[in-house]
DNA sequence: AACGACGTCAACCGCCAAACA
DNA sequence: TTGTTTGGCGGTTGACGTCGT
């Protein structure tokens, strides 16, 4: 037999997250790592789908995510991106620390889709826009696209078995488009620069003014312009600051900075997270409330 | 000030491949 | 080997905010 259902789907609360539901969240993760996601709803008291949890975790809860507004040079790397990989935001996420799949679907749709448009590109091909009859021809074009792709995608698959990035990068790197080369050395310079210490106009999940999330070689110097927290979600990270002890195994508490809080985790203390930070790349970190 | 249209984005839905018993 | 569950993905929806009239 296989293993339990995720969740039975009876009783369970749909919709916008409370600022409690985030806290237990939170709280629960950061004390006990993401194990299996159908026990999280249960374990940490939320009458949530383990789906849910890790959707919420994932795309918006999670400290390492960037908040805010894509800048150019990430939605030049995903517009790059997109012209190679298609609709696999999930892939084209990876190559943007920080930000999630869902987040880049919805620039591109409410944004990029809007920019390419007007300056008389196609989104989905990438190319000129046909002068005239463009909405005409556009569901034609549309399959022939979608057509290409595929057909594109099947070549891909067959003449590849691997299928990790850089794998990917060096067919894509050897594709058609001579002028993504470009973009593609300066990503790999910008992911270096993101891994090895958060680009300066990032703009974290959590409020700077409330709780950071630092390399603690460096203190924070975040200079976060615009961040718009969602309604549901602005009053838990003011409900943050009286969260319990995380009883993190090694945590420094007693360097812990005074004026800023900060609690330094230090990186053998991460076995929990190296599933799905290890590509933060820090030796040591600091979480804290402002 | 009130209303409707439009834009944005968090969350949900359904599908699929991998993992598991 | 097979059936079931889980986690991840892309597409879609709907609530909420903003803008224009």
């Amino acid at each position: 037999m296989g293993r339990q259902p995720c969740c039975d789907k009876v009783g369970l609360k749909k919709g916008p997250w409370t600022a409690e539901e985030d806290k237990k969240l939170i709280n629960f993760i950061l004390t006990n790592g993401q194990c299996c996601w159908r026990a999280v709803p249960k374990l940490a008291g939320l009458l949530r789908c383990g789906k849910s949890c890790r959707l919420r975790w994932t795309n918006y809860l999670r400290p390492d995510l960037k908040r805010g507004l894509l800048s150019e040079h990430e939605e030049k790397m995903v517009i790059d991106l997109h012209a190679q990989l298609g609709n696999r935001w999930s892939k084209i996420a990876s190559h943007l620390p920080g930000r999630t799949d869902n987040e880049i679907k919805n620039h591109w749709n409410t944004h990029i889709k809007k920019k390419l448009k007007k300056m008389g590109i196609d989104p989905l091909t990438h190319k000129p826009l046909p002068i005239g009859n463009e909405i005409e021809n556009q569901s034609q074009q549309k399959q022939h696209v979608q057509n290409d792709q595929e057909q594109q995608q099947q070549q891909e698959e067959q003449s590849c078995t691997a299928t990790d990035d850089t794998f990917e990068i060096d067919q894509i790197n050897e594709g058609a488009k001579v002028e993504d080369k470009v973009e593609f050395v300066t990503m790999d310079h910008d992911e270096h620069e993101l891994l090895n210490g958060f680009c300066i106009d990032e703009v974290p999940l959590i409020e700077p003014h409330e709780i950071h999330l630092v390399p603690n070689c460096a203190p924070s110097s975040s200079t976060s312009s615009s961040s718009s927290c969602s309604n549901s979600s602005s009053n838990f990270l003011e409900d943050l600051q009286y969260l319990p002890d995380f009883g993190w195994p090694n945590c420094d508490y007693s360097s812990s900075n005074n004026n800023n809080n900060h609690i330094i985790i230090n990186n053998d203390t991460m076995g929990l997270w190296d599933d799905d930070f290890s590509s933060w790349g820090q030796e040591s970190w600091a979480f804290g409330v402002l």
